[in-house]
RNA sequence: GGAGGGGUACCCAAGCGGCCAAAGGGGGCUGACUGUAAAUCAGCUGCGCAAAGCUUCGGGGGUUCGAAUCCCUCCCCCUCCA
């Protein structure tokens, strides 16, 4: 029935929704009795929005766009909504402060950035899955208009109500245009719903509010059922949040994130999330994610090389993975870096004239100051070429490249880049 | 428009003329121990080729030998009133 290394599954007999509520991606579902009675009755039409803030996603979509992946996987269409309209307002959901408001343009240029990481996880072939912008829709609309097929249907009461609103009344408040989004997401799922028949909004957590404004929007304005399901939001056991390392954002795009940093965040994680992981990241049958979950020991060890590789491997590709897990296996080895591993070049006339050590180690991205890399050598914490660099004030010259041409920096047992001369 | 309160490092928060590069907590980082895990213990956490020094307490100006601390002014936030 399932295929290991990630082949469609096609499985009518098995309901989506079940496979999402024992692989841990169902916080809550609006009304999860009629939502799973109609996905294993009939192919249902779903969709996720994301955020047009950066040229990619992150790896906190990851976990959404899994679960779009299942959807499709299981004969239903999902839809991956641009949120190239709402983007120009700024959600406030999950937020402290608002978020900056970007240019048609830049959001324009920001799509093009995301789409091919879509299709790593869905397959838009014919109609299987689709990508749509919201922009189409909400740019045309005429405020008098929109304000008296939509507006009248919201009460203020119930919108401050909802958790995203409340935190941000309290943090000191939100201006109208943020107070509106609400307006304007639920009307995608209304469109969405007149246009293609969707019925059911996914996402995380933060959305719970504005989605389900949404569907009591279509009820209200159509009479016709519609659902909202949420995904848990995703941290490890320690608290660290999905998709932010110690280097900041782990982009989906590779030439923000390289693979190899994006294998190395599963590989890092917690004993005590392994299993939890493999079910979110992996297409793995369940009973091979809790044989490999629940091993013990160095087994428990090598079961998150397993998840780092194919998740890497769903996100960017066999090779990508292949070169991630070897770059790492040498590394950790104490082989020299090999090209997987993020690379910095120098200029050779200026390695020749000899470098302070601070420097270069600022130089790779690996300390923010020469104070930071002082403090760190006095703990040993800096490493070149795997020796513990012990004098703060020597000087680094072409002496510490080796066979390969490379040197390789460490920081702590972990972070590690390759230098090249150039 | 009026009255009051407030803006301190990544976050919370103390300090209210020199002993303040700024207490305390959180977070983060490094080391030891391990299995690239957790827990625990220890150290570090403004910049500077660590030497003098430099820049930081919302912005600018002033008083003073000396300002995060006092004065003026501008900006921003909160509460109450209109």
């Amino acid at each position: 029935m399932y295929e290991r290394q990630g082949a469609l599954i096609e499985s009518p007999m098995e309901n989506v929704l079940d496979i999402l509520q024992e692989r841990g991606f169902i916080q809550e579902v609006s009304n999860p009795e009629r939502l799973r009675e109609l996905a294993g009755r009939q192919p249902i039409t779903l969709y996720w929005g994301y955020d047009a803030t950066a040229d990619s996603l992150h790896a906190g979509s990851v976990l959404s766009l899994m679960m779009l992946s299942w959807f499709q996987r299981c004969g239903h269409r999902p839809i991956a909504l641009a949120g190239g309209g709402t983007t120009l307002i700024g959600d406030p959901s999950g937020r402290i402060s608002s978020r900056p408001m970007l240019t048609e343009e830049d959001i324009e240029s920001n799509l093009r950035g995301i789409r091919p990481q879509l299709e790593h996880f869905l397959d838009f072939s014919g109609d299987r899955a689709l990508a749509l912008n919201n922009l189409d829709w909400l740019k045309p609309l005429h405020f008098i208009e929109f304000m008296r097929d939509i507006g009248t249907r919201f009460s203020i009461n119930e919108i401050l109500r909802l958790e995203a609103y409340r935190t941000r009344l309290e943090a000191g408040g939100m201006t109208f245009l943020e107070l509106s989004y609400v307006l304007i997401q639920s009307y995608d799922f209304l469109h969405l719903n007149k246009s293609y028949d969707t019925v059911l909004q996914v996402g995380g957590s933060d959305q719970w509010g504005n989605s389900i404004m949404g569907a009591d929007l279509i009820r209200r304005v159509t009479g016709g059922e519609a659902f909202v399901l949420v995904t848990p939001l995703v941290e490890t056991s320690t608290g660290a949040k999905m998709g932010k390392s110690a280097t900041g954002t782990v982009w989906l795009d590779p030439e923000r994130t390289p693979p190899y940093e994006y294998y190395q965040w599963f590989r890092n994680i917690p004993d005590a999330d392994v299993e939890r992981f493999l079910s979110l990241f992996t297409y793995f049958p369940m009973e091979e994610v809790h044989r490999l979950g629940t091993a013990e020991g160095t087994a428990i060890n090598q079961s998150k090389e397993i998840l780092a590789h194919e998740a890497t491997r769903i996100a960017h590709g066999q090779e990508a993975a292949d070169g991630a897990r070897d770059a790492a296996l040498a590394l950790f080895g104490g082989a020299e870096a090999s090209e997987s591993v993020p690379t910095v070049s120098i200029e050779r006339e200026q390695l020749a004239k000899g470098v302070p050590v601070t420097e270069l180690f600022k130089l790779a991205g690996l300390v923010s100051s020469a104070n930071e890399a002082r403090s760190l050598i006095a703990q040993g914490g800096l490493s070149l070429n795997g020796d513990a660099v012990t004098d703060a004030r020597a000087r680094i010259d072409e002496q510490a490249l080796q066979q390969g041409g490379s040197i390789r920096l460490s920081r702590g047992r972990k972070r590690h880049m390759r230098v090249v001369a150039s």
